[in-house]
DNA sequence: CTAAAACCTGACGTTGACGTCAGAGGCAAG
DNA sequence: CTTGCCTCTGACGTCAACGTCAGGTTTTAG
């Protein structure tokens, strides 16, 4: 498939799937015209890119790691990498966990007190 | 306290301090040279702020909800866009909750290979 | 055959949260 | 008083992940 329906079909545009392939995340062949085309592998590919983006990491650290994770080939060094990524990530979740609670908090008891007509108070770990 | 103080105690660059101030995010008073000056309280609210930054929130939305996180007065409106805004969380805690279990799934199965001896091999899902 | 649609490369523009530098003034210590 | 650190206000620089535009080629539909 050409380029155009890979954007489609994934989501991303054009531009960015060729910014991929910039960052050598992605690969195509070329037809004698220089056009790009790509086997059907390459939608999850490009999930799978968009998925690590999303996970916050940048282009060159998924460069580091895409390798091992679309081969499944692990040297001890990709293993510490993708270790540390993982943990990053759980450090993001907790981080983000609390501040949806610090937020919770607020909105369960404001809507509360908004139903019940009464004036707002919030938490004292709130107050700044 | 000066704005190094508060720098110091918060591990926040004076830049991105006085940046918070342009943004309206944080106040201070100023000394008849001009200087800023800042309540015991600012701390806590920086700390505040940069909490709300590492939850992905730009500049211009923690502007919209910190009024209502300080001081605990919601409007029905504000209630609105907190809940949106926890609702992003949440969605972002499950994307990166699934790209923890990737990764974590090729590390589980990687390293035992590796200390196994044996080739490494990953489950189908990871296969790109 | 021809016009539209899709594709190419190259290059500059954008956005957010600051970093950094210039030039000038303020403030406690010796 | 002056040395040295802190602070001030601009204002330009940065970085990532693209957006967008220009100018030209290729493919496809009729």
């Amino acid at each position: 498939m050409r380029i155009g329906e890979l954007a489609a079909k994934t989501g991303v545009s054009v531009r960015a799937l060729r910014y991929y392939e910039e960052q050598e995340l992605l690969v195509s062949q070329r037809s004698p015209s220089g056009q790009r085309h790509y086997a059907d592998a390459a939608v999850g590919r490009v999930e799978l890119i968009r998925q690590l983006y999303a996970a916050g990491l940048s282009s060159r650290t998924i460069l580091g790691i895409l390798p091992c994770v679309v081969t499944g080939e692990v040297t001890p060094e990709l293993l510490a990498r993708l270790t540390a990524e993982r943990d990053r990530i759980d450090e993001r979740v907790r981080d983000l966990s609390a501040t949806r609670a610090r937020l919770d908090a607020i909105i369960a008891t404001s809507s509360g007190s908004l139903a019940a007509g009464k004036p707002c108070e919030v938490p004292a770990s709130s107050a700044v």
